[in-house]
DNA sequence: ACTTAAATTTAGAATAATTATAAAATATTT
DNA sequence: AAATATTTTATAATTATTCTAAATTTAAGT
């Protein structure tokens, strides 16, 4: 039960009580080796599928979002019919395949220096993020 | 009436009926310099102050969409909780102030050229676009 | 362990944005 | 002007999300 207990400290560490329904969540959400781009409705499918005590969707909405707020997840907006939340929540950019909706990370390091040639008065940089639409070749 | 005669063609041109509404909402999209972003409810709202007759929301939904289909829209992803659309169609970028939600437009020369070092096999890019997020100086 | 207080979960209601429907109005074609 | 196709409209339906208040769970104090 390692994995457990080190979301069960990750929790705790900012202030969460490390519920049933969280460690779950959890686990789904930040035990893989890749990033995960889910909406709220792919999260609720898995759960559903995939656990035995049915966690209700107030609490998945909750849980993401509290998540959110404590720095595990990071909103995306790609397209304004659908809502998703990236576990990469460092500085980096996507490719968006425009057929099938489909999110794929790219590295910062794997965009070369974005020289901006503007600049608003009075306004901070906070971040600059690019977003790379493809398209299946045809 | 030029103006009116001008939307009329543009409309006829890419198979839409002239009607009342629509010219009613093309003046008030295109009829500017600048560049102009806004929500439905904006829009909506201008109409509601601007409009003797009134115009249903369900007609400035389909005008908007049906505009967005012929390309006079072009739709942009900001955050999730509003959807954005944009007079300026031609390619290019956004500042975004999160503190007031605001949108700017980013000209496209005005950012250096994009290098990506990462490609995905099988897919073609159609588009680039860089998002700034930007806030107020304290 | 037992009690209390605070936080969390939950079902279901409420809200908000958008889409669907089908009748009435308008525009175009004949 | 009549016939046909398109558009507008009010309203209903749908969907995503948030709110609410009661029930449950967790954490802390004893």
């Amino acid at each position: 039960m390692t994995n457990s207990n080190h979301f069960t400290e990750k929790l705790r560490a900012t202030g969460l009580r490390p519920t049933k329904q969280r460690l779950k969540i959890c686990k789904l959400l930040f035990d893989r080796k890749e990033t995960f781009h889910f909406t709220i409705s792919d999260l609720s499918n898995i759960l559903k599928k995939e656990t035995d005590e049915k966690i209700s969707l107030a609490t998945i909405y909750n849980t993401v979002h509290s998540f959110k707020k404590k720095g595990y997840l990071k909103e995306i907006s790609i397209n304004s019919d659908k809502t998703y939340f990236d576990t990469n929540t460092s500085n980096h950019h996507h490719f968006v395949n425009e057929t099938t909706n489909e999110l794929v990370d790219l590295h910062i390091n794997d965009v070369g220096d974005i020289k901006l040639k503007k600049s608003l008065p009075g306004k901070k940089i906070k971040s600059i993020e690019v977003l790379v639409k493809i398209e299946n070749d045809n």
